[in-house]
DNA sequence: GGTGAAAATTGGGAATT
DNA sequence: AATTCCCAATTTTCACC
């Protein structure tokens, strides 16, 4: 019942984490599949969980952001609870983690200014310690989850 | 020069950002535009850079990865320039930052145990000093990008 | 795998600025 | 004149059986 992940469908995977809008025929094509093939091929990853959605990338500078920053933080007592239904409503957070160490939380974070990033830290001392680090750049940018082999 | 990015656009990316693979057509039904209007408007963004890209997620867990984790580096003299050399290379590495402060290097991994974790921080010795935090769950993942209104 | 429905794309033209 | 949109026709893709 384990691996549904052959190698077509490591292909598929390939080409999808890294056009999620490419056609299932051009993908047909490739690893030489009819379109209905590949499209059941997709539906049953997503029904299997596999495929967890599509996401179309935006460029946060020009959104207007021109700070990116990673935050962790090291709760306070009893304050876990209260940031993790307050860190869903902020804009600015696009991706929050509960990790292990003497930090709790780590989320990366979009911001229109300098003065922002100071807004937004201010809202955040009540939950615990911060520490910032802005991002200079980018070095690998969601790069695809290969299956045991890098096919 | 400046804003391409009104209302009908900023609704465009925040369908995009959600499900990109939607189709122009039922987008346009949301906005109030026929299919090549909404083409047209999508390629527009992609050329200025706007839209930077489509990927589909996949799950960690589903792939055979048992673990993901947050690792630092603080690179030794000399070190950083091999370093973001060598880790291009590295298929475990999904995300990979430069940023200030004392670490210059953030990055989000996936492991398949334990052993291969060990295997891969063996690996980063040689470049600097390094920090790992395991990643527990996910609060925000890939959170859209909004215009400076929340529409 | 094959067939009808839906969507993408292309070209041309009209309206707004 | 430039931009943005619509319309219509062709091609491609999708979805059901």
């Amino acid at each position: 019942m384990e691996n549904k992940i052959d190698d077509i469908n490591r292909k598929i995977l390939r080409r999808l984490q890294e056009n999620s809008r490419e056609s299932f025929a051009s993908i047909g094509r490739l690893v030489g599949l009819t379109p209905p093939a590949v499209a059941e091929r997709v539906k049953k990853m997503e029904d299997l969980g596999i495929l967890e959605g599509y996401k179309a990338r935006v460029n946060h500078l020009k959104m207007g952001y021109q700070l990116r920053a990673i935050v962790t933080i090291k709760a306070f007592m009893g304050k876990l609870k209260p940031f993790l239904e307050k860190v869903r409503s902020m804009q600015e957070v696009i991706n929050c983690y509960r990790i292990t160490g003497n930090e709790n939380i780590i989320m990366e974070v979009v911001l229109l200014d300098q003065l922002h990033l100071e807004q937004f830290i201010d809202q955040l001392i009540q939950y615990g310690e911060t520490r910032t680090h802005i991002i200079l750049s980018d070095i690998i940018s969601d790069a695809p989850i290969m299956g045991n082999k890098g096919i």
